[in-house]
DNA sequence: CTCTGACATTCCTATAGTGACATGTCGAAG
DNA sequence: CTTCGACATGTCACTATAGGAATGTCAGAG
């Protein structure tokens, strides 16, 4: 249930409506956390009757504005001190891995090959993003920074081990692709 | 539906009961890609009703033994090539790290130091792991090694980030826990 | 004044995954 | 011969997520 979390995370910077909601989101947490508008709404209506948020005004075009209660902001710190987070399980990049017994050593590297070239586009999205955010100064981007280094560096290490892995499957069949040597 | 492929790859080393697939994957694929035994069996149906595998013999106690069929196999094969994997998109760690503002640096580097503890014990679970599947050598534990590796690799990664993260959360806070100096 | 695009919310269906529960068989130890 | 643990399959209720459809309001351009 983080997106409950991620929801009183923003509005802990200050009150904002559904729609200012999802745009943050993709502004920002999007990299780490993706949700629907959907999801969103939905999740607001919520947290609302839980009492972690309030209508604090209702705008023109039915927009209400929601702010975090004091209800809200322990249910973040909690969740921020004492809520082991989730961690990672499933990666079907891997699980298709170990099933390279079912492909040609050939197809296996190609697909390593793949891997690393997707790892390094995706880098350079991450870069620009880091561009991207470079001006600003509020508490989401100083610390929106260290999730982006996150990003940058676990795109280096999936191309370093690409690389590594290219090698072990050629050393465990050195028939195949022996390169351009 | 990576479970589906995941059952088709295992199914293509040679038939298995879904008893025997339960342990397999626990042993296995468990580290990429846990499933429970409820979705397992569900799933054997689904793929039997496809064509995709079937029961070659029911044993005793009502087992019931399946292979894989040429379908089958045209579908992991068609799924390890040709479908491009799901990039990992959540990761409620990093989420937490956008709202470090709404707590004190203190416990911001207290956090990201448990982070750092987790990955060394889940490091030294990893480095376990592979001392159990040394002495094999099937196509699983040859590219399963594959997998193993992207796994320490990734807790490296956990810890000299979570390291990097303390340094700047004390440089944009220098009041912050100036250490045993 | 009308149209368009941004603003804003709500509902719907489908799929995947979790965890507990229900049901039963068989072999071996006591 | 009984009971216990491993073997074996299945169902159920619940939650999370995805993705899209339906509905409507308001401000500003022309």
């Amino acid at each position: 249930m983080s997106l409950r979390h991620a929801l009183l995370g923003l509005l802990s910077e200050g009150p904002a409506s559904g729609y200012d909601l999802l745009k943050l989101f993709d502004n920002s947490l999007a990299n780490v956390w993706p949700a629907t508008q959907s999801q969103l709404y939905g999740e607001l209506g919520r947290l609302a009757d839980a009492g972690l948020i309030t209508v604090r005004s209702e705008g023109a075009r039915g927009r209400k504005e929601y702010a975090v209660t004091d209800d809200g902001r322990a249910e973040l710190r909690h969740w921020l001190l004492n809520v082991p987070p989730t961690p990672i399980r499933r990666y079907d990049m891997l699980l298709r891995v170990f099933f390279f017994g079912q492909i040609s050593p050939d197809d296996a590297i190609a697909y390593l090959r793949e891997q690393q070239q997707a790892a390094a586009a995706e880098g350079e999205r991450l870069a620009e993003v880091g561009k991207m955010i470079e001006p600003h100064q509020d508490n989401f981007t100083v610390y929106g920074r260290l999730a982006l280094e996150w990003g940058l560096r676990s795109n280096r290490l999936h191309q370093e081990w690409a690389e590594w892995a290219i090698g072990e499957v050629k050393a465990h069949d050195p028939a195949a692709d022996p390169g351009p040597c």
